[in-house]
Parts: C-alpha cells; structure tokens; sequence
DNA sequence: CATGAATGAGGATTCATTCAT
DNA sequence: AATGAATGAATCCTCATTCAT
C-alpha cells in the first residue's frame, strides 16, 4: 500500500532531517519548525510522530546506537581469536564513523548529554555486556591485560572516538591501510598483554 | 579601594556562578537571569562585564583553560627524563580533575562545542605546543612510539579523559596510589616504546 | 439494522462523553481529540456528526435543556393548586440534579456561556412561557407576590441553582425529607403572598 | 518620583485591559498578546508582572473581590438593626455592580472557574467570616429566619446575582427607586422572620 | 558602575479541522 | 459512514539584550 510507506517514509524524514541539522548546530539551535522543513512535513506533523523534540532527539539516538551496534559487531562472532574480534570490532567501529559521520557526530556528541534520558540510557545498556563478555574472554585466556573490565572498556572507547576524530580532521589517511594497521596496533599494544 | 576589589568581586562572582550552571544544566538551559541572580547581581550587571552570553563563555573557557595549563604544567620542566615529565603531567592532571571537577567537566563539554569561538581556541592553542615538544622529544631519545605527534597527542589526550571520568564514577579509587600507579602504568605502556 | 443503531450509538457516546469532559474541565480544556478518544471513535468521525466544536456543545446544550424540561414539568399540569404545582416542580428540579449532577452541572455552567449561540437560546426559550405561565396564574388568583413576572423567574431560578448547589457540598441532607421539605417552605414563602 | 507611578501604571494597565478583555470575550478566547496590546506595553511585560495568564487572572480576582468587599461593606457596622445593615449591604452590592459592571460580571464568571485556584479562594474566604455573623446576629435576635447560616448565606448570594442581572437587563429599573425599593423588600421579606 | 524594568523576536506545543483512503 | 494522518494558525512563555535612572 502506498500509504503505509508514504507514513513510515515522514517519520523517517524527520529523523534525518533532524540529525542532519543537530549535528550541524546542535539541538539547542535547531528549532522543530526548521527540522520539519527541512522534512519537507507541516510543523504539526513532526508532533504527530514525536510527543516532544526530546522525544524525538532520544528515539533518534536509540535508533542510531542501536544501527551502529548491529553493523559493528556484525561477524566478531565468527572470529576466531581475541585480536581478530578485537580488529574486526576495531575495524568496523572506524568504517562505520568514516561512512556515516553523522550518525558518529551525533552519537559522539549526545552520549554525554542530559538530553538523552536515563530510560533511552537503560534501552541501550545492553550493547555494553556484549563489550564487557569480549574483554572478559580476552583477560581469561591471557591474551588482554589485568585491569579491570569497566576501565579498560572506558579507555577502549575514548581511544577509538580520538582515532576515528583525527580521521575526520586528516581525510588523508581515512583510504591508507598502513596508517590504520598502524592506528589498530597501537591500539592493540595498549590492551594487549605482552 | 574598596570599590574596585568589589567590582572584580562581582565579575568573578559572575564567571563563577556560570560555571556551576553550566556544568549543571548546559549552557542553554541556563539563562542569565539565572547567571545573575546565582552571582547576586542586577541582570544588566552581567552586560557591563560580558557584551554577549557567547563572550561570557568563551571567557569562561579561556580563563580555566589557562589555569588548567599553568597548574598541570607545574614542574614539568625540571623533571629529569621523559617518563619523569610524562608521569607529572599525568598526576597533576588527574589531580586537578579530582580538586576541581566543575573545572575539568566544564572544559570537556565544551572542548568541541559550538560555543567555543574559533578565536578562542587560537587563543589556547600555544599551550599544545608544549604538549607536542614533549612528544617529539620522547620520540627522538626512543623512548615514546613513533607514531605521528598529533595522532599521539589526540589518543593521549581522550585517553586522560577516559581515566578522569572513570575515577568520577569511582570514587573509592581516587586516593588510592596502587589504582592510581596501575592506571599510569597502563597510560605510560600504551605510549612507551618497548 | 445493526449499522443504524451503531451509528446512532456514537453519537449518542460522543455527546455523552463530550458532557463528561466539559464538566471537569471545561469546553476550553477538552479538545475534540480528547472526546473522540473518551467516546472511542476515531478523531474525524466526531466532525461526521457536528460541523464544529461548537455546534456540539450547542446540540449537548439544547438535547440536556429538552431532556430537563420534560422530566421536570412531567405531572405537573395535573396537579390542583399552585402551591402544588410549584412544589412538584421545585422537587422534581431537585431531584433531577441530584440524580443527574453531570447534566445540571453543564446548564449551570454554559447557560449564560458565549459558546450557547443565539440560535440555541432562542430554540429554548419556549420552555421559560411555561414558567412565565405558571407565574401569572400565581399572581392573578393572588396567591404568589404581585412582582413583575421575569423577574420572579429570574430570581426563582436562581434560588432554585443555589439549594442545590448546596446540596452538592452537603450531601448528607440530600435524602433528608425533612431537610428538603425546610427548604421548599423557605422558597415557597419567599415568593407567597402573605 | 515618575519611574515609581509609571511602573504602577503598567501593572494596572494590564489588569485593566484583561478585565476589559476577560468580560467581553472570556479568558480563554482572549490571549496574553490581545492583554498587552490593549494595555499598550509589550508582550514580554505582561509576564515581567505576572508569572503566567492564570496568576494574572488569580491576580485580578482576588483584586477585585477585596475591593468588592471594602466598598459594600463600608458602613455596615455603625447601623443600628440588622435590617438596616442588611439593607445597606443589598444596596451598597447592587449600585457596586451597577457602578462597575466589568468587576461584577468578571466576578461572577469567575467565582466558579477551575482557573481561580484554591489558594485564591481561601486568601478571600476570610470575607465570608463577615457574612456568616451578621446572619448568625440577626438569627440569634429572632430577625431572621432560622435556617442554617451558609445555606442563607448561599441562598442570598445567588438571589442578589438574580437581582444584578436583571437590572443588567432592564436598564430602565437601575435608577428607579420605587422599583429598588421593593426589590428589597422582596429580598428582605424571603430572609426574615415573619 | 549598577540596576532591573521593558522589550519583542523566537520557539515548543496544541488543536480544530480537512481529506484521502 | 469511519478513519486517523496531516496541516498550520494560534498561543503561552522564555530570554538575551537594551536603556533610562
């Protein structure tokens, strides 16, 4: 039916439209009327979709955390060892962000913010197990250094957000496989056990 | 005089009382009547010391930013070798995040916000030059990898905000030397040269 | 047929529903949508039935004034005397408030409301003859006070809102014989001849 | 000073031109932007003086009551039986609302709104108080008659209301002594004791 | 310098009403 | 007849900034 993809295909407007222009200005300059313009959608449609613009912000990062889980970790699974999972999860984190910076962008700036509420926190945490598990398999079997699960993740995480940055700012490298090679195995020494 | 300490009281009392709200509610929830009434002063009191709100904040910004450099920096230079430098920088920051989260969590949301005028950040961009020399010295004597001074400066710096952040949820790891030796430990083995 | 009763079935729990919510919160602070929900219907079915908010309001208006004019003259023609006919119409006024307090509350509240067209007043006012009526045969055998006839009504009516609303705020005189029989002599004497 | 008087003067031009509005239009229908520009100060003042459109309805009620409350009670102690004060409470009520129609229709309107919050209720019952003991004196004299006091008192309100209204709507009546007269009697002769 | 009243543009949200299905 | 998505005008309120005192 033409209908029901037409609907879908405004909320979906919406959303884009908004993370293209929060990403931009941020949300606190992004008036709701510009995002539905933007949408090419009256003002009160966006409202038809999302009870507030908060609402709207929360259910955008959702959607976002949850694509960029799927996508990252999509065959580490498979892989045999802890240093290929690790690349391949390694890998996947910075294709993702050189792909879709805005998807990057956005997370990278709302994660920290009071905007996202602590229940659209709760729906994501369990993305973080799947992280938790990775390093506690590689501390077991020896191959990741003895410090604890919760640091380690955290210093994992920045590490990758301050790589796939200094991507942004030096597109140069984003195509060259020695320089990345070269970023993952600094990376890797600094979590590998020697 | 008496009414000029009081005025640099009240510009002070200003800049303090932003910073708290900032830090708190995020630079555009917080209004300036807010600012003001926070700093006990006339709403039009905050016009005569800062033209804009946007001036306020980048005052703001520059002034912590030129603390922070002049506290963590304290010292440095008189350490013998790299590692000595290194693991003085990284005390005295840490240590200063802990004496003064408003300050450390002011600078990290803001660092790459909007707000932050592009003349701003030239204004604080001498102090990364200390912060690169160091790098190029390490990496000539051999003692720091040799990977690209800026890249390095970039992972070194999340890194330290990975860190701060995990002793702010923490706390019983702040004054302990083990935890605290351990984190530097892995900080220094992530940047050293084996 | 099915399908007529069921049509006629949600109008009739429109209108119902519409009461409901005027009466808690007014015709400002209930929007259609709120109605339509409260009936179960679909939004765009409640503007199958009325053109407009108004023309609602104005249909529940003149459906509740009907309704109250038959139940509460019913009877009342058979009766002797006056002061029988006006003891049975006090009571059954009486009582229908305190049966339907929903309805009474809506003619209270809308009767000199500006959402009450000109219109619907006019498709009323036949009811007040009858009242206007019954005053002047009071008057001509001498047995109600000789004052001008609109203005006994208007002050009976308005007595006759004040008794109840005071029953409302005191129910434990609502089943009182006693009590209500007090009441219909205190207004019967107010506008007897001596 | 002139600043002094002119601030005044803004806040009274603004609870003016809202009674002006509120009685002709009804509050809902008339938006803070109308208030303002009818009191010729902009939009922003109007909440400068009141927090929100129901403060300032709550605001103008209250304001309105004590004023009603000063001007037809004054007098009223120093006359010497109960029905001279309660004649001139009857005439001091109805020439107030002759004199000032936009406050008694405003108050009427009103008395029984959602929008008059509790709190204003109670800063005005203690009016009530001086009612209910005039009542309690001419019962206890043997004046009048012996029903419960806030049922008379009830039962007045809403008869001097009828009275007012129909003076609103007989013109020709509101200077007619003869015509007042025995609307007091009628008045007086429904409360006394026979 | 200091004050705080005054401004008015801007923004989130609501809601009666329409209309394609 | 019934639906509910879509519309956009209308409204309350906020807030940075100005300015007379």
């Amino acid at each position: 039916m033409i209908s029901q993809s037409k609907l879908e295909n405004k909320r979906e407007r919406i959303l884009l439209a908004a993370r293209r222009l929060f990403v931009n200005q941020g949300f606190h300059s992004t008036p709701t009327s510009a995002i539905a313009r933007e949408a090419s959608v009256a003002n009160g449609t966006l409202f038809h979709y999302f009870n507030t613009k908060e609402e709207l912000i929360n259910t955008l990062y959702k959607e976002t955390k949850r694509s960029f889980f799927t996508i990252t970790t999509a065959g580490v699974e498979n892989e045999k060892n802890i240093k290929r999972k690790v690349r391949l999860l390694w890998y996947n984190t910075v294709k993702w962000a050189l792909n879709r910076p805005q998807d990057f962008l956005f997370i990278q700036q709302y994660s920290n913010s009071p905007f996202i509420s602590q229940l659209t926190q709760e729906d994501i945490s369990e993305h973080i197990g799947f992280y938790h598990d990775l390093i506690d398999q590689g501390k077991e079997k020896g191959t990741l250094k003895d410090i604890p699960t919760d640091l380690m993740y955290q210093l994992t995480t920045y590490q990758i957000y301050g790589i796939i940055n200094y991507l942004f700012q030096h597109k140069e490298f984003q195509n060259n496989s020695t320089y990345l090679s070269m970023a993952f195995e600094f990376y890797w020494e600094s979590i590998a056990k020697k």
